[in-house]
RNA sequence: GGGGGCUUAGCUCAGUGGUAAGAGCGCUCGGUUCACAUCCGAGAGGUCCCGGGUUCAAAUCCCCGAGCCCCCA
């Protein structure tokens, strides 16, 4: 084995094996309990980003943990086709080589787009192979393969049946930069500086003036109306008069409406029912006329007259110089304004009317509430829940069509002849009323329309298959909180429609992995963190392990270069300490049983149990970071610092040197197993050398059972035994660095013990721990005490270091002094919380009873202490 | 406007109502201990944001406030 822990050596090698011998695939119908979860899928055109590394890594720990735990277990994988950045991938593409989606048309169009997919869609897959993920790829799927696009278009045909999707004129949101709708979620919203413009609009039957303020001077090319508070005594007196729109000369009604807030601008406002969606509202109920004056390009329309072509904001401009010149614009004021931004291009979005389908979201959204409300699927952590309520409630219709050409095309078609619409499953030849000839809807459906079927079209549904019957309902979802709308919201409703259940118990949330400064990685800050740079310098390993540790499930977390060499560090520690056991269990074979006499072994033992029951319970509350915590706590600062050092003592002595050679051997195995979904190369790699490893895949550690509670005995003795030693062994180092003997270099010391039968055990391992020489137990009652030396005290003993030379009074008074002054006033506590009445009798037997042990054995302390500053003041 | 989160050591973060508040990194001092310098030993460093309340007991639960962040409208 080399020294030193060298991932690279091995991680490949690990992962084809455990896909050679089939160990990730999952059998539907086994007799074990299953446990199945569904990843989230990533584009088809990104690459890896640490994000998804760290929502991967969570859910292989996952299901590791289930594989071991006696689970068959699937992780199904798949890819997502992500219609509108693919389909903006593509046109790039085009464009760069002088062409165009019109030009080509779409049948080219998707031959190419497809032809992208096959070469690099498999590369972010790739990728997730690297961070060890063990997913059933024998089930791979992608959201426009064959049966995902049977779904979709199953269960678009049934909702349209059932009266929850239709088609309609709606108020949208309209991304001029990819070109097409998109829906409410994808809009961001940002606030930026920007102005208010107040504007006078003259009345038609009088000289005077209403003046309303706008933030989009531009939309007034479209106003059909000004609206007024109705309880705005200033307008009052003009609620049913008309105004003249400047420029355009549009009589428009003034009319009173509650939604009008009269402490913005004037509290009069220009209503633009085309173009803002508050106007949209006011225009319905107020049977304004529509007048769309910006198109879906962002440029204006006809109906904008001589502004028509001008480009949105170009428009705005010259309006403006308009409005002046013609002495109609009052003033400027700089203003706060709310932008809608285009989640995927960061484009101004234009609310206009236009003609989409939508899913219908109230019937849909009522038992979505419930079943999350009642319990059936849970958040994790559960504050997650009200997110999730909050916006269930509020939840608006969803908008699905896409004007893009990559994606689940709708199943609609239209009639030339009579202009009936038909929704089918398979292409209709002619029109069934009229036999006239029938055109397909142009547009594709939103992506996150496939994606809500992900959990059950991926099993195979609207087939009855085995997987189906097995896998569904899944167990877990595991995904980041920006995606509770977009994707969890969406799957519930869909499998509750659908399936007639819920699509997964426990939702998972994790936050987002950020910067060394706390800012999120973002392209243009150029501050993303490329997971496999990451793996090739410090392994897969180490990269899972600083995700995962030291942090709280749902909460954000910081990544940077020492966190991950921190975690190269405690692997690189495991890797050192299987040396070493591995050294020591050359031609040595393991018993039936392994039971300890000794101290050292069963105090290890029972530490490893309870560790074990502790990473089971943080396990079950899906808090991966605190199990590693757990456990790397225990393999390092237990069973290295100490166990380890012990263990050197023993294996040198006849007696002892079989049952530590066992104890080595029981604690690697175990840790290892423990640590496996964690880190699951290093941890097979090590275990492949482990002796008594069974032979073949069998063998393998990813299908060893994970260590259970209830292996060990919890020896209280042995752990008190095992606290005696390290006190005392600390205490003398501590009085060694205090007087600058250097570490290694022998010295004496002294134990002067109540009772010395007790130490007398120990005495050689403190000796090679504290690198005493000679080191003697006395018996405290009798002896005198040390006159040259250094005092500290344990549990029921003194402790001297004697030194050679003369000792500095002074300072170890001093030092002596601060001992006292911290042991007199923890006394005092314990001593006023003892002499408390409902103390007393409130609280717990167990606390008033350690309460108690803790004042005797720091008045006994004290006492050794003080007599001992006493003595050195006599010596003086 | 509504909802949520955070505030704990110099930095990054854990923290179950139980009584001496933890880790990693950094810092100081000392180490060529036969697994490991990717290491070992020792140490310094904290009004647990402020103020109330509940409780025998509060970093932890409740209320008020401050600062920062996120989501929704």
């Amino acid at each position: 084995m080399p020294r030193a822990y060298e991932p690279k050596a091995f991680e490949e090698k690990w992962y084809r094996y455990w896909m050679d011998n089939g160990l990730f695939n999952a059998k539907a119908g086994s007799k074990k309990p299953r446990f199945s979860l569904v990843m989230p899928p990533p584009n088809i055109t990104g690459s890896l980003h640490i994000g998804h590394a760290l929502d991967q890594t969570l859910q292989d720990i996952i299901i590791r943990h289930m594989r071991m735990s006696g689970m068959e277990t699937l992780w199904l994988p798949g890819t997502d086709h992500a219609s509108i950045a693919t389909h903006a991938k593509i046109e790039e593409m085009l464009e760069s080589e002088g062409t165009s989606r019109w030009e080509l048309g779409r049948e080219e169009f998707l031959r190419r787009a497809w032809e992208w997919k096959d070469r690099y869609g498999h590369i972010i897959t790739d990728q997730v192979k690297a961070l060890g993920a063990s997913c059933d790829w024998s089930r791979e799927r992608f959201t426009m393969d064959e049966g995902c696009s049977k779904a979709v278009t199953e269960v678009f045909v049934r909702l349209y049946e059932k009266g929850l999707i239709y088609k309609g004129n709606y108020m949208v949101n309209f991304c001029p930069g990819c070109h097409t709708v998109i829906s409410d979620i994808e809009v961001e919203h940002e606030e930026m500086d920007s102005s208010l413009w107040y504007i006078r609009y003259p009345l038609e039957d009088s000289d005077g003036y209403i003046e309303v303020a706008t933030t989009r001077p531009e939309t007034m090319l479209g106003d059909t109306g000004i609206a007024v508070s109705p309880d705005d005594k200033r307008y009052a007196h003009l609620i049913g008069k008309n105004a003249v729109l400047p420029l355009v000369e549009r009589r428009l009604p003034i009319f009173a409406d509650k939604h009008v807030d009269p402490a913005f601008g004037t509290g009069a406002v220009k209503v633009t029912p085309a173009h803002d969606p508050d106007d949209f509202e006011m225009g319905r109920a107020h049977d304004l006329e529509f007048v769309s004056v910006i198109d879906t390009r962002g440029k204006m329309t006809e109906k904008a007259g001589k502004y028509h072509g001008m480009d949105r904001y170009e428009c705005r401009k010259a309006l403006l110089k308009d409005l002046e010149d013609g002495g109609y614009l009052v003033k400027t004021e700089p203003y706060k304004l709310s932008v809608g931004r285009c989640h995927r291009c960061d484009s101004n979005v234009e609310p206009l009317i236009s003609e989409q389908w939508f899913v219908k979201m109230k019937p849909l959204a009522e038992p979505a509430l419930r079943v999350v409300r009642d319990g059936t699927v849970k958040f994790v952590p559960e504050r997650f829940t009200k997110v999730y309520e909050n916006w269930m409630e509020n939840v608006r219709d969803w908008c699905i069509s896409r004007q893009l050409w990559w994606g689940h095309r709708i199943p609609a078609w239209y009639c030339d002849g009579c202009g009936k619409t038909l929704v089918a499953r398979e292409e209709p030849t002619s029109c069934p009323e009229c036999g006239g000839g029938l055109r397909q809807d142009e547009d594709v459906l939103d992506t996150w329309f496939s994606s809500a079927l992900w959990p059950f079209s991926t099993l195979g549904w609207p087939e009855n298959t085995a997987d189906l019957d097995y896998f569904f309902p899944t167990d877990v979802l595991v995904t980041g909180y920006d995606i509770i709308f977009f994707w969890v919201a969406r799957m519930i409703f869909s499998s509750l429609e659908f399936m007639g259940r819920e699509p997964f118990h426990h939702v998972v949330i994790h936050g987002m992995v950020r910067d060394a400064l706390g800012r999120k990685m973002s392209k243009s800050l150029g501050n993303g963190i490329d997971p496999l740079e990451v793996v090739e310098k410090y392994g897969a390993d180490a990269l899972r392990m600083s995700l995962t540790a030291g942090t709280a499930m749902g909460n954000d977390m910081r990544l940077y270069d020492e966190k991950v060499a921190g975690a190269r560090n405690f692997v690189n520690k495991l890797w050192n300490a299987a040396r070493y056991c591995l050294a020591n269990l050359e031609g040595w074979s393991p018993p039936d049983r392994v039971a300890p006499k000794g101290f050292a072994g069963r105090w290890i033992l029972s530490r490893l149990e309870r560790t074990i029951q502790e990473v089971k319970d943080a396990m079950e509350r899906f808090e991966p970071g605190e199990a590693i915590g757990l456990i790397t706590d225990f393999v390092w600062n237990e069973f290295c610092d100490w166990y380890i050092e012990i263990s050197k003592e023993d294996l040198a002595r006849d007696g002892l040197r079989e049952e530590t050679q066992s104890v080595l051997w029981t604690v690697l195995r175990d840790s290892l197993a423990l640590l496996h979904p964690f880190t699951p190369f290093v941890t097979e790699e090590l275990w492949s050398y482990l002796p008594g490893r069974k032979p073949g895949k069998d063998g393998s550690l990813i299908v060893h059972p994970y260590p259970e509670p209830g292996r060990y005995p919890v020896d209280l003795e042995a752990e008190h035994k095992a606290d005696l030693l390290i006190e005392a062994t600390k205490a003398i180092r501590n009085m060694r660095a205090e007087v600058n003997i250097p570490t290694g270099k022998r010295a004496p010391a002294i134990i002067s013990a109540d009772e010395p039968g007790i130490w007398e055990a120990m005495l050689p391992y403190i000796q090679r721990l504290a690198w005493t020489e000679p080191l003697t137990v006395v018996d405290g009652k009798g002896s005198k005490e040390v006159r040259q030396a250094l005092v500290s005290v344990a549990k029921g003993a003194a402790i001297y270091l004697p030194l050679q030379g003369v000792i500095d009074i002074d300072r170890e008074t001093a030092r002596l002094d601060k001992a006292i002054g911290d042991l007199a006033r923890d006394i005092e506590r314990t001593r006023s919380r003892l002499s408390q009445e409902d103390f007393l009798s409130r609280a717990p037997q167990e606390i008033v009873e350690a309460q108690r042990k803790r004042f005797l054995e720091n008045s006994a302390k004290l006492e050794t202490l003080k007599a001992r500053v006493e003595m050195l003041r006599r010596a003086r």
